[in-house]
RNA sequence: GUGAUUGUAGCUCAGUUGGUUAGAGCGCUAGAUUGUGGCUCUAGAGGCCGGGGGUUCGAAUCCCCUCUUUCACCCCA
């Protein structure tokens, strides 16, 4: 018999690991919640034409499709099998959602008469892509997406870098914000007389990081950028000094870009108003943050781990028409995405998860036989009303395999009532880590675990 | 989608130019110890060598196909 197993690129999670993700989850989710944003929930499958079309072509080929019910192929004709795309579209009229922001957008828009703008929410799902696995990428992944839309404030903006902060210094993990601005992207790519190669520009410059300046340089030619722009290009992307200083600098250079002084502008409210908030997390302004995602029109953000080499663990930026594509016009938006998963490895490498993350059981009664069990049933419940979590080894088996299972879930106490505890009305209790034994009462034991 | 890589006991891995009945450590079960875990000792169970096809007197080992694992690219969290 072949084992059972589950699908390319998806993860089963065991009781300690769920621990951990929880601890990770109810983190984000309560800073999420103390700063004004309500929960909202989507479905795993959204109308394929939702999807189609949001992500780029690469995005297409990367969304799960699923195959009509009942005969999904009847009435399907002989020529219709030589065009698979088109085929495609007969038998699938849904797909998995890819990632939370288009279903989102697409919330928006449908219940855009009975939201009140601006619109603050959060979503914490699974999302699915096609994509081969690999290092920190599965098919089947956690977003926690939080977003305000309706509202153009750069308070929005520094709100969620709040935000940002207080999750990391909740999940003790130094990191630095890097933020930049499409509009200065823009602006620079102007200045480099490319305003119509702004998406490759971003794409190439984004990479800076992984692959070098001088590789960048190799991409951006490739993509038909001129020499002379590529030189205007590498002294921005040099940049260096403090925020201000780098700010300084870049305003001589795109001085003839009104996008890019706008871009500028919104940089210097921003950190103005960050300097007003108790934000300890280093902020970066990093020129050659670009992030792929081409719907993104004002401020962008990354962050990244300061002692872990892993990609980014949060990402975002503002969007000006994400709705527009459903028909929403004018709904100006801005959030940012936590990758749980990344944060799950970057926890665990610095050895970082709370000894609570794994925390269970307090106190297992033994299980001697028919004539002490309702005596353990009593005290268990009065042990679990005083909220500690307590239970009984479900089979009359020998004491060394009870001592056994309770060794092995790391259960701290192991309590044993027999003839002589029952006509005593004591308890027989083990400390597993010292090993001593005392007797003692149920209030006793109850006081004791309740410490 | 492109290029590599992996698969042998529950787990981590050995396995000689192809040669009888495929091994180890850990784990598991039972006992030493019938009211006491960890340490020790003894015994035992557990494998269609990822799956399919081929070469051969003979295949875990060689060849082909397929699935799977991991990694890089593309793209992305």
């Amino acid at each position: 018999m072949t084992k059972p197993s589950i699908p390319k690129g998806t993860r089963d999670f065991s009781p300690v690991e769920m621990a951990r993700r929880n601890y990770i989850f109810d983190t984000i989710r309560s800073v999420f919640k103390l700063h004004g944003y309500a929960p909202i929930e989507t479905p795993a499958m959204e109308n394929l034409s939702t999807l189609l079309g949001k992500y780029g072509d690469e995005g297409d080929k990367l969304l799960f499709k699923i195959l009509n019910s009942g005969d999904a192929f009847a009435g399907i004709q002989a020529e219709q099998w030589n065009n698979s795309n088109a085929l495609t579209l007969q038998v699938c009229e849904k797909g998995l959602r890819y990632d939370l922001t288009v279903p989102f957008a697409r919330y928006v828009v449908q219940y855009q008469n009975e939201i009140t703008f601006p619109f603050k929410r959060y979503q914490i799902q699974p999302v699915w892509r096609a994509d081969r696995p690999q290092k920190g990428r599965y098919r089947e992944f956690y977003q926690c997406d939080v977003d305000v839309i309706g509202s153009r404030s750069l308070l929005n903006e520094v709100e969620l870098l709040q935000i940002i902060d207080t999750v990391f210094k909740k999940l003790t993990i130094p990191v630095t914000i890097k933020i930049n601005n499409r509009k200065v992207l823009s602006g620079i790519a102007e200045i480099m007389g490319a305003s119509d190669k702004l998406t490759d520009i971003t794409v190439a410059i984004d990479k800076i990081d992984k692959i070098g300046l001088d590789a960048v340089k190799q991409e951006l030619r490739e993509k038909g950028i001129t020499e002379q722009a590529i030189a205007q290009l590498q002294p921005i992307l040099l940049l260096s000094g403090t925020n201000e200083e780098k700010l300084e600098k870049l305003q001589n250079v795109l001085s003839s870009s009104a996008t890019g002084m706008l871009g500028i502008e919104e940089l210097r409210t921003l950190f103005g108003y960050c300097n007003a908030t108790g934000i300890t997390q280093k902020i970066e302004l990093d020129l050659s943050l670009a992030r792929g995602l081409n719907y993104y029109t004002g401020a962008i953000f990354e962050v990244k781990a300061d002692d872990v080499a892993i990609g980014s663990i949060c990402g975002g930026g503002r969007y000006d028409d994400l709705t527009g594509i459903f028909g929403l016009k004018n709904m100006s938006g801005v959030g940012v995405s936590f990758g749980a998963d990344r944060i799950y490895d970057v926890l665990l490498q610095l050895d970082k998860f709370p000894a609570a993350a794994t925390e269970n059981t307090k106190i297992i009664f033994a299980n001697l036989g028919e004539q002490e069990i309702s005596a353990c049933l009593q005290y268990v419940q009065q042990l679990r009303e005083a909220g500690i979590v307590a239970e009984i080894y479900p089979d009359t088996a020998k004491l060394k395999k009870q001592f056994e299972y309770a060794d092995k879930r790391s259960i701290p106490y192991v309590a044993i009532i027999g003839e002589e505890e029952v006509k005593q009305g004591i308890i027989s209790v083990k400390n597993l880590q010292t090993g001593e034994q005392q007797m003692c009462s149920i209030e006793t034991l109850r006081a004791q675990l309740s410490s």
